[in-house]
DNA sequence: TTCACATGTTAGAAAACATAACATTTCGTT
DNA sequence: AACGAAATGTTATGTTTTCTAACATGTGAA
């Protein structure tokens, strides 16, 4: 009965996001068109979710709601994306270039790191 | 992360059921149409299945294959639903009317109970 | 063979979803 | 105050998905 379900396999379509994100359908669209989720494609090019993006896309409100943009919150992922390079060629930005960034974001009140990590989005918001 | 999805509520359209039973949507609808499975609806009249249809048409399936009808499946589920009464009011079958249903379709090769209840059917199949 | 059950197939209508364009709101900046 | 950019709303139009209903087919039991 209890069983964890394989959160990356795409199962739900834009409506029940909806319902269980309480984001519209052009916000999650646009939340797509900016890379911050990749949703799956139907062979009709219908979207079908999974359960990380659905978690994904909480995260994404939350940090919407906290005052950060697309952009900071792009930042943030590539970031977690590549936590190894410490010291690897630098990237399509300049590290002085995404501090100045982050720091425009994040003067107002988000604070984007835990230390450790960021907060998991979660499901158990409606989920038991 | 290990959450205990809310297995009732409505989640999946029939084209993701179809993936995940190898069932048709023929199949899907001929079940509910027999009250094996109660789908829920969205206010478009389309099908919304929760995990535990899911689940239900993994059973229903399961007793296809062994041999079962759909009235015998049907019974099996009636039995099942009113475990308490046992010395109740009749119900519009007769036991003996119901013994013999039932010793039709088990002469097969089915053994519609194990010892302490149903196989349950199991989603851990696609999920992990 | 015949009949009933389970399923396949097709047709036509409606719902859900897609993209794209334009409008609106909200803020920070000038 | 006006401007510009970001995020979202709204509308139009086309395609995919799902629906019901009807009829066809395959298969096993009588």
């Amino acid at each position: 009965m209890t069983n964890r379900v394989r959160r990356t396999m795409p199962l739900l379509p834009i409506s029940i996001v909806m319902q269980l994100t309480e984001l519209t359908a052009r916000q999650i669209r646009y939340y797509e068109e900016h890379k911050l989720i990749s949703p799956a494609r139907t062979e009709g090019n219908k979207r079908m979710f999974s359960l990380n993006d659905v978690d994904a896309l909480l995260e994404i409100k939350d940090y919407l709601d906290q005052g950060l943009n697309i952009a900071g919150i792009k930042k943030l992922y590539d970031l977690k994306e590549t936590p190894k390079n410490e010291k690897a060629e630098p990237k399509s930005l300049s590290d002085s270039e995404l501090r100045k960034l982050l720091h425009e974001e994040l003067k107002h009140q988000a604070r984007p790191f835990e230390k450790g990590g960021f907060r998991q989005g979660d499901l158990s918001r409606f989920f038991n």
